[in-house]
DNA sequence: CGGCATCCTTCTAGATACTG
DNA sequence: CAGTATCTAGAAGGATGCCG
């Protein structure tokens, strides 16, 4: 990892080597007080690659977001969810969402004109 | 782009199309209250290349987030500020500081152990 | 169902050199 | 000072096929 000086520092810096991807904020919206299947969410995501979708989740859990749980069992069930420090991003998604709103009245703004 | 279907349409989606790039959150917090020339921000995100700069700058540009002002100068004077919908953008900033400020403790935590 | 291995394509940051 | 043009290495998303 390129930045190591800042990753662990600079919370912004941090966040974003966080967010890469271009999945993870709706995963974490989508995982909030929910424990999903991933094929719950491969659906959710749509069209989303069942690999890319693998890699997110992947990630997520090495960050420490995300909680991966294995049923021993045929079929398989594998459940994700936050975890602590998941969930605590919780604020983050809604101020992001109301500004999301915000961004796509702009956008409509924008080319009535 | 892909999935155009959901930008302009799913408030995360789009935030994630806007916040892509290593530097756009980090950006978005120096020029908060700020007008900055290129060489300013060229500092404060060192080690960032130039080039790399300039493309964040533009994306941000093309996205309506921030303004840029050439002064038709000799030595050239370039400031760049953000627009309305860029500062609206504060309080996501403000939450994502507070939770970068949670994860980097929670990383210290997990490294004593 | 929930993967993994493989391969492919695109995207991106960054280095370098040059310009008005 | 504030870029542009060009190139490279690497990462990321995604398609396909196979497996327990």
């Amino acid at each position: 990892m390129k930045n190591k000086n800042l990753f662990g520092t600079c919370p912004y810096f941090t966040a974003q080597k966080i967010l890469v991807g271009k999945w993870s904020l709706l995963i974490l919206h989508y995982l909030d007080g929910e424990v999903l299947r991933f094929k719950q969410l491969e659906r959710l995501l749509a069209p989303i690659a069942q690999t890319t979708l693998t890699k997110q989740l992947r990630g997520l859990e090495e960050h420490g977001l995300i909680e991966r749980k294995v049923y021993t069992q045929i079929p398989p069930r594998v459940e994700y969810s936050l975890t602590q420090v998941g969930r605590e991003f919780k604020p983050v998604l809604e101020k992001l969402e109301l500004w999301g709103e915000i961004y796509i009245k702009y956008l409509e703004n924008k080319n009535k004109t």
